[in-house]
DNA sequence: TTCAATTGACTGATCGATCAGTCAAGATAG
DNA sequence: CTATCTTGACTGATCGATCAGTCAATTGAA
């Protein structure tokens, strides 16, 4: 009963991934964050122990939800028909572009984790590398029997494509010129999916075309 | 005469860059830079003012160097011979992956430009733009004058790709299993090139191959 | 030549602010 | 009552920044 009704510990969740979102790890403060969820600073530490802890719960709480949805979408693929590769692609992207990636609030947050720190290593490789795995097979089966070793090439470069894109803020409009005029979410996905296809075809496949 | 002794500006300029690419902005701190580079902490505000110009500081200096090598290599460049565009990325990518770059000291803090935080957005306009929008052109010219639109597009791609693999942290060698042997830099910038440009194709394109 | 005046490079001590984290006590519900 | 939840008050550490002042080198006037 009372369902609905926003409890502390969501409120919490909330706030923290768009703190750390906006401010990065260590730019984010408990205090402005506890402010921001309406709670005391000690009611953080009390349901999760530390900063680090926090930010590894709003990790491992969002990572779930995307990666769940890419592991449903990659599952209904067939992986030898003509355009299968395409398909795993928009599979990879859509969940993190769409609501469930958390919009702007994550975005940020996975551009650092593509970054590399040394502190989420650990956290990436417990969160993504199973789907990250499930998708490099993928990859290889899709492009005919490429090596995982090219196949984790393409997953990687893709992945930074998807960063650049993530945490869009208008440059590419201003390089472009012109009128500048934002580009609908739907056609942007199509574009990143034909790029990474047409690069990982170019690097499967370097005598065709 | 004693040329080569390093002065304590160039220590300070050379322990921000470390410090800032280890620990990010906020994770960086005065004192523990200013032990690196040997001298006060005081030192560092007599000449560099606050955090935020001594942190702009370093990346003028560093994107300076990049982008002249850019420049340089771009301008040599026949942007009507056939296989153009892939010199043209090459022109892009390799002075970033060099010793210009400032190898792992820049990486990421260039992947956090990248990510497009606030903060950079105006140093990020006045140090990298000029340098961008030569190379927006070229993109354009070399894939027989696409829209400018569209080559800005493949230009931000091409970063994301970039700042996918500037900082290697040995992601794409553990996903790729087997053996994980790490690649050399110079077979990685052709896989890289070639990435980009069957991309780039795919894009501007469609119908062809 | 000599000596005061000025400058630039640099330091140690210290500032107030803010940080993550602690703790005992109050509130609430089963 | 008991156990869970929540709070305000608080701590030591560390943050970026400021300050007065040292020291060596340069300048300028006599």
């Amino acid at each position: 009963m009372d369902e609905n009704r926003s409890t502390a510990l969501d409120r919490m969740l909330q706030a923290a991934e768009l703190e750390f979102s906006e401010k990065g790890f260590n730019g984010a403060s408990m205090k402005a964050l506890s402010t921001r969820a309406n709670v005391s600073q000690s009611l953080l530490h009390y349901h999760f122990a530390s900063k680090v802890k926090l930010y590894e719960a709003v990790i491992r709480n969002r990572s779930r939800l995307i990666n769940d949805d890419r592991i449903e979408r990659l599952e209904i693929i067939d992986l030898s028909q003509d355009n299968a590769l395409h398909a795993v692609i928009k599979a990879l992207f859509l969940p993190a572009l769409g609501p469930l990636g958390g919009g702007r609030a994550y975005a940020r947050i996975f551009a650092d984790l593509i970054a590399g720190h040394e502190r989420d290593k650990a956290l990436v490789h417990e969160c993504y590398d199973p789907t990250a795995q499930r998708f490099v097979d993928a990859i290889s089966k899709a492009l005919g029997g490429t090596s995982r070793t090219v196949a984790a090439q393409i997953y990687q470069f893709s992945l930074g494509v998807l960063a650049s894109v993530i945490s869009r803020d208008g440059r590419a409009e201003r390089l472009g010129g012109e009128h500048a005029v934002p580009m609908e979410d739907s056609v942007l996905l199509e574009q990143l999916a034909r790029f990474v296809v047409g690069g990982a075809h170019a690097i499967a496949r370097p005598n065709t075309c």
